[in-house]
DNA sequence: ACGAGACATCGACGCCTGTCAATATAGACG
DNA sequence: CGTCTATATTGACAGGCGTCGATGTCTCGT
């Protein structure tokens, strides 16, 4: 792609500049930003998000994760999927094993919109 | 009530010490917060929310919150109990107009959940 | 090549949600 | 009291979501 130096999405973009509380945010920045949360606004992804960016070394593996719930491990995937493309974790196959990781930046984007400085 | 002197509502005290990454967050944690993030991750709450938190005197009245777009009166209504109903916001009904103020420690609640220190 | 294990996808089910039109409530003003 | 205005509630509809069992797709051993 001929913007790969950039590394943020457009949802983190939308919510690097404008905490909620500054400035009322366009229609559009909603609207960018709302899947970002959408994604996150569920007690398993959430919990999710957080097995994965607190694990040893940034990083999980499904098998981990599955055995965190009482789900199915469809059900697991699914979630790992959504949280996958709305960008809040990157995706890693090696061998037959699967890691995630979380990106920073959209949890960082988030925090921004919150109107909080990251760390 | 009888602890009327805590302002902090069961999601936003879960939420208020253990940033996502800094520990796996437990089921119950993820099942206080969850709805907090719920009620913000649609688009037009979200952007309601930034009109409220960022209106002069910190609060909106609805007639100005249903001019600012093109849906139904029912529809804004509808929101604004939503987000009033997650305890985002605080209601104040003045004569015939209701005002909507933000609840800082709701959205502080999330930072802190995300791993941000306020402001 | 074959079987086993890890993970994803598919299809189906019940439930929740965003939206609207219609209606209700409640305060202000004659 | 009656009417107007601001906001909430209700009921209905289409579409989205969380979950599961069944099945598909890799990859590693043997």
């Amino acid at each position: 792609m001929s913007n790969s130096l950039v590394l943020l999405t457009p949802a983190e973009s939308a919510a690097c500049c404008s905490p909620l509380s500054a400035q009322p945010i366009t229609m559009d920045q909603a609207e960018q930003v709302a899947p970002l949360l959408k994604a996150l606004a569920d007690p398993v992804r959430l919990r999710l998000m957080s097995l994965v960016a607190s694990h040893q070394g940034g990083e999980a593996c499904v098998c981990d994760l599955n055995d965190a719930f009482d789900l199915s491990q469809p059900t697991i995937s699914h979630h790992m999927k959504v949280l996958h493309d709305a960008g809040l974790v990157d995706r890693d196959k090696r061998g037959v094993w699967v890691y995630y990781r979380a990106r920073p930046q959209a949890l960082a984007a988030i925090g921004a919109l919150i109107g909080c400085t990251p760390q």
